[in-house]
RNA sequence: GCGCCCGUAGCUCAGUCGGAUAGAGCAUGGGAUUUCUAAUCCCAGGGUCGCUGGUUCGAGUCCAGCCGGGCGUACCA
């Protein structure tokens, strides 16, 4: 609808203006107040200035053209004059957003048209380290990669999600060496991933060997006192892996599918799914060949008895091998994004990782630009983009620990999630609601679950922000549960009045002249369950999905409003059907889009 | 030192490219259920947008300086 605007708007401005249209059109949106109309103009002000004109009187002679547009006038009630400065207000025409109504209502995809433009597009994102148990710092990475991969397939493009596993890191040889010092067999054959875990927190300590931390665990103060060269056996143990030495490549194809299994099983309660998981360790045959042809192409160079791509205006350089001949994490990605561009041929890759690693990105970015690998043509045309987000902090404003100083498991903070939700499926109200055990343990699971996604998903993704378990785990408010409860109204009032919804949309996208909307409420609601495709074109533009989960939150509370206020199935005539068609499009438009961000939605609750 | 990011209500945060009276949620106080799910709705209080200056019709937003905080900065990822 602000397309059609916009357009119209377009028609006109090119007899005043030739170029720059596109950055005008912008200067279109909505209002911010409804008693200014729907949609507001503010392009006369900064025009006049350029054509030394006044504002207003500029924006008057926009609007006569506006309206003798046929095109316009379709959409649009009349313009009476500019408002302000020189503001120009629009409202949409109620038999124009009936027809809107009308349209979605019998469109699968909700009006949302695929792109123009469809691109294949990588996306990296979640990669957790397998020797680690996962944390919370996971979720960020995980969640808001995999709600951009539902979006941007949704809008028609061809994506391609890569789970980068840490699987052939340092890591590794801390779990190595701490397996051929102080395993526990019994341990490890009653639940490998629990062993592995403990194994590598162990070890991590003795090898740093951090006084502190030492004193508060004395089993590994004691091996690190009869250890002092566990941090160096460790790099050792990583290198023999590297090198292909028998015993830890045994052991690393021993450790790994439970590794993996473990992962999956979290990622199966996440609903998360990856169409490839090409660890580290698939890309370490390349690794060599990387530094071969960077030095080569005389990008990288010795120093200090490492070797690193020097880059213009860097402090410090990108090493892609250490001086014991390892190769670093920055070698690993320049082989994958080599590997991918050949491979994929993308148009796009995103990465979906902390902020703290943007310095590393860029830095990989311009190496892998300059590099005449045998993907350069495709390398150089492709877009690179580090999707950097915030980190958890804790209340003290450092990274998230717990009180006893261990990151907060994944799955602890999933199954607390679950628990509470249960306890509020159970309360009072909805005893009624008959459900049994087994759906209530599935509503609890989507809205338990639900809310921990969308609080990481509501949050503005570049900004850090301060972990609170109880916010997090919230159920009212600004929730996925206040979305979910929403459509289950919806599916509640299409239940007890026995609808046939599909009929219904037949019927509505047959006929718009069934839909009236005679009501403030329903005018609003209608007006805000038509933005979808905007909102998801916007969320791709800059890969925010907040931008998505606040829409969301607005149609929602909008959809509440209409829902206290005005009675549906005692409604008669049109207002019935036109009310029955809000609640099905809604309904319908909330669930797609948090199907979008990868939470759930029961049919009830 | 250098680079990047941040500072908005008691708390946690939105705020698009500079637009009209700076918004939510939580918390606090008041009200709403003979009527489709009260996990809801309606109303109220609450602000030096870190500070100072600049740009202009208009600045939370852009520019400069300052104060405060975070992160990164050579062989971890």
């Amino acid at each position: 609808m602000a397309g059609v605007l916009q357009s119209a708007m377009s028609a006109d401005e090119l007899s005043i203006e030739a170029s720059d249209i596109p950055a005008l059109l912008e200067l279109v949106r909505e209002t911010a107040d409804p008693k200014f109309g729907d949609y507001t103009a503010t392009l006369a002000m900064p025009l006049a200035k350029r054509l030394g004109a006044k504002p207003r009187d500029l924006a008057e002679r926009l609007i006569v053209r506006l309206n003798a547009d046929t095109c316009f006038t379709r959409l649009f009630d009349h313009v009476t004059g500019p408002v302000g400065p020189g503001f120009i207000n629009v409202r949409v025409r109620d038999d124009a957003l009936a027809c809107g109504v009308a349209a979605a209502c019998g469109d699968p995809r909700l009006g949302v048209l695929p792109v123009a433009q469809s691109e294949t597009i990588v996306l990296d994102y979640s990669s957790p380290n397998v020797a680690k148990p996962m944390h919370v710092g996971h979720i960020r990475s995980t969640v808001i990669g995999d709600a951009l991969a539902r979006i941007l397939r949704f809008r028609g493009h061809r994506v391609i999600t890569d789970n980068h596993l840490g699987d052939w890191g340092t890591q590794f040889g801390m779990i190595l060496w701490g397996w051929k010092h102080c395993r526990d067999e019994a341990a490890y054959t009653a639940d490998p991933t629990a062993e592995l875990s403990r194994l590598y927190r162990l070890v991590r300590k003795v090898a740093d060997a951090k006084p502190e931390e030492l004193a508060a665990d004395p089993e590994a103060a004691a091996l690190a006192e009869a250890h002092p060269e566990a941090g160096r056996e460790v790099l050792l143990e990583t290198a023999k892996l590297h090198e292909g030495d028998a015993e830890n490549r045994r052991l690393w194809d021993e450790f790994m599918p439970a590794c993996r299994r473990e992962i999956e099983r979290i990622y199966g309660r996440l609903d998360v799914t990856f169409d490839h998981t090409l660890g580290e360790s698939f890309f370490q045959p390349l690794l060599a060949g990387v530094v071969t042809d960077l030095t080569a192409a005389g990008l990288a160079r010795e120093s200090r008895g490492a070797i690193g791509v020097f880059l213009d205006g860097q402090e410090t350089p990108l090493l892609i091998r250490k001086a014991d001949g390892a190769f670093l994490y920055a070698t690993t990605d320049l082989a994958t994004l080599a590997w991918r561009a050949e491979h994929w041929q993308p148009d796009r890759i995103l990465y979906v990782v902390d902020h703290r690693q943007s310095q590393h990105f860029q830095q990989v970015f311009t190496t892998a630009r300059s590099w005449g690998c045998r993907a350069a043509e495709r390398l150089a045309a492709m877009q690179l983009v580090h999707v950097a987000f915030g980190t958890v902090l804790g209340e003290d404003g450092k990274p998230f620990k717990t009180r006893a100083g261990a990151a907060v498991g994944l799955e602890a903070l999933l199954d607390e999630g679950v628990e509470r939700a249960l306890a509020i499926v159970g309360e009072g109200e909805h005893a009624r609601q008959g459900m049994d055990e087994a759906q209530r343990q599935e509503v609890a699971e989507a809205v338990g679950i639900g809310a921990i996604k969308y609080a990481d998903l509501s949050q503005n993704r570049t900004t850090d922000y301060v972990f609170s378990f109880d916010k997090m785990l919230e159920l009212k408010g600004n929730t996925a549960a206040y979305m979910q409860y929403a459509v289950a109204r919806v599916e509640g009032i299409a239940g007890r009045g026995g609808i046939d919804r599909e009929a219904l949309r037949q019927q509505v996208a047959a006929d718009p002249a069934s839909i009236e909307l005679a009501d403030p409420r329903e005018r609003r609601l209608a007006l805000a369950a038509l933005r979808l495709a905007a909102v998801l074109e916007d969320v791709e533009a800059d890969y925010r999905p907040n931008l998505l989960t606040g829409w969301l939150f607005e149609l929602a509370g909008l959809f509440s409003s209409f829902y206290d206020a005005l009675p549906v199935l005692k409604a008669e005539g049109r207002q019935r059907t036109t009310r029955l068609a809000l609640c099905d499009l809604t309904g319908r438009t909330l669930r797609q889009g948090l199907e979008l961000l990868g939470i759930r939605v029961p049919l009830q609750m």
